[in-house]
DNA sequence: CATATAATAAGAATGATTCTCATTATTACA
DNA sequence: TGTAATAATGAGAATCATTCTTATTATATG
């Protein structure tokens, strides 16, 4: 989706986590060049899955550790497993649409005059409340073609 | 938000109910009210907390076929609690709005013109992907003023 | 009213996630 | 470059929201 290579993140990745005075070390490296090499959100699971010399409670700990380093996006969508993958500056904002029946998770971008648009009123709607936004996030739940066969 | 009265309502989870061979209880219509009675999201906690006379194991079950029967949405933000509100035909559609410190969640609408154009513009990204679209949701995260004091 | 069926509630079980702590790796500095 | 100080790792235990089990109670219907 975005065209920043793998040396570029190393480099975001090891400024980003130094920022929280933490270390770029090998298991967290792994971890981001596994999310780098799928085009869709993940589970932990199949992050373990896809390699067994990972220790789950590491993977956990280190995928928090990325996330507050702003480097991973965490998803939760109904009441099964969290997806992640690579922070919106390094994958371009985008949205999910999410299977319903199996949870698999796309992205998707709206065209640049509806998200702007969109942004604009969130903008307006958040003053309103006295909320300062941080960020917003669209799903689209539904039934993928696989399933709805 | 919306003008539906509680009588209106009690027709309403009656039919929905028994449309999936769902009886409406005094449980069950206890619920209904709780949520009748609160302008905002609120979880299971703060649903028992209202009244101590309620079984923790009944409102959750209760809470799953009220959502089955499509008269609850379920909520998930983040790590924490689901909230709960009525479903959207009763209250009209709406997004939310989400503190992430305190974990808040108020309801909020775009302007009409802003939500038809994003929902045109999802049944495209929908077809283009071959999903059918059950619903869709926005939120918007960030601190609300209370938290940001 | 009696019977069949569904709902309730208390507590046990589940399972994803988080925590603990002894071991291993990394950094900074002598 | 070695060494002390500090951080990260990983195995398994602990946590905790949610779900399940089951005996009891309520409801509906003939």
């Amino acid at each position: 989706m975005s065209t920043t290579s793998a040396t570029d993140i190393d480099q975001l990745a090891a400024s980003q986590l130094s920022a929280i005075n933490q270390r770029y070390t090998k298991n967290r490296r792994q971890l981001v060049e596994i999310l780098l090499g799928t085009s869709k959100p993940i589970t932990i699971n199949q992050i373990l899955e896809s390699d067994s010399k990972l220790a789950q409670s590491s993977v956990y700990r280190n995928l928090a550790v990325l996330e507050q380093a702003g480097l991973v996006a965490k998803i939760i969508t109904n009441d099964e497993h969290a997806h992640y993958e690579l922070a919106e500056h390094i994958l371009d904002h985008h949205h999910h649409i999410i299977c319903s029946p199996c949870g698999e998770i796309l992205d998707f971008q709206l065209t640049e005059k509806i998200e702007k648009a969109l942004e604009k009123s969130l903008k307006e709607i958040a003053d309103d409340y006295g909320f300062s936004i941080d960020r917003h996030r669209l799903d689209l739940l539904g039934t993928c073609g696989e399933c709805s066969k």
